[in-house]
DNA sequence: GAGAACGAGTAACATAATAACGTCTCTCAC
DNA sequence: GTGAGAGACGTTATTATGTTACTCGTTCTC
């Protein structure tokens, strides 16, 4: 049996996935959300994806494979209801979504982006903000939102 | 006389502009590069914005106003040259460029953005990278590179 | 059930970046 | 000197990403 590289092996997270989603629900129930179809579909595949997925890479599953017709601002405004909503992450150095693992509070992760398999895994590390905080203080800067985007290699890719 | 805020004042910041411009010179004749006249008019239009650059804001002077037949890949070729030799950063939540306050020696800085006055300011914090090198390393991941961009409020913004 | 608010489809457009190929001009070995 | 090679830049076309404006139908509210 041919070894397969942890990192590229596509383990099954069905039930991330699918906790992902009840997860939604919960939080969308409870705030007065309406989690449309569209809208969790776009969810599913964002958490169904192992690396961050662009905007186009969704659109064209929503075309090809549930024959929904769809265009640019259809994608685009389901992502804003989820980024507005802490469901899902933009990883700007991408131009990608990411789900995001902590929804149930409002919080700017911090993202490991491996150069190798692309995984992109989120931190959400106090000494970080706080270090950038404290220096963006030094010169009188407020801040109001982070973006933290690291790329190197994940623990699974440093072997290749 | 009527009161312009600081922010908004375009200060006179010819004098920055030139000794970036004699810097870069001098690193690419230590380094055996070539400034051409276009990578260095680029630089100068860089340095010249007080905010971040697009790459097609830089496009539409040289067309317009140096009256060059410039398209896309001019820009983008100069751009990368500046980028490589560490003279030019890139913002990639704003899709736009600034010069490097540092360019002598390599690095990748952290940057505040005011969400008013669209200034950036470079930071070249120890304690952030190490906050995110230590966080990576905790969960065995190497970095190679960081992305820190801070939106907020610059100092001379706050009042408004 | 009337009207407001919202979600979503549609077309066109705007911005950002790259690909592929050609030409010119250096430089440097010979 | 000269010609081969490399590098810089022009040119055309294309791809990738994101937005605007308008429409319609549903749902929510009263």
């Amino acid at each position: 049996m041919p070894k397969t590289p942890i990192a590229s092996r596509p383990h099954d997270h069905s039930h991330c996935v699918h906790s992902a989603l009840s997860e939604a629900d919960a939080l969308c129930a409870r705030q007065g959300l309406r989690l449309t179809a569209l809208r969790r579909r776009v969810l599913e595949l964002v958490w169904q994806s192992h690396k961050p997925l662009g905007a186009y890479d969704i659109l064209a599953v929503l075309s090809e494979q549930d024959g929904r017709r769809a265009a640019p601002p259809t994608v685009y405004r389901a992502l804003d209801f989820l980024l507005e909503n802490g469901l899902v992450h933009r990883i700007s150095s991408l131009n990608s979504f990411v789900g995001c693992n902590h929804p149930e509070h409002a919080h700017q992760g911090q993202f490991l982006i491996c150069r190798e398999c692309h995984a992109a895994i989120e931190l959400e590390q106090k000494s970080i903000s706080d270090a950038i905080i404290g220096s963006a203080k030094d010169v009188g800067f407020v801040v109001e939102g982070q973006t933290v985007e690291v790329v190197g290699l994940c623990s699974g890719c440093q072997g290749a």
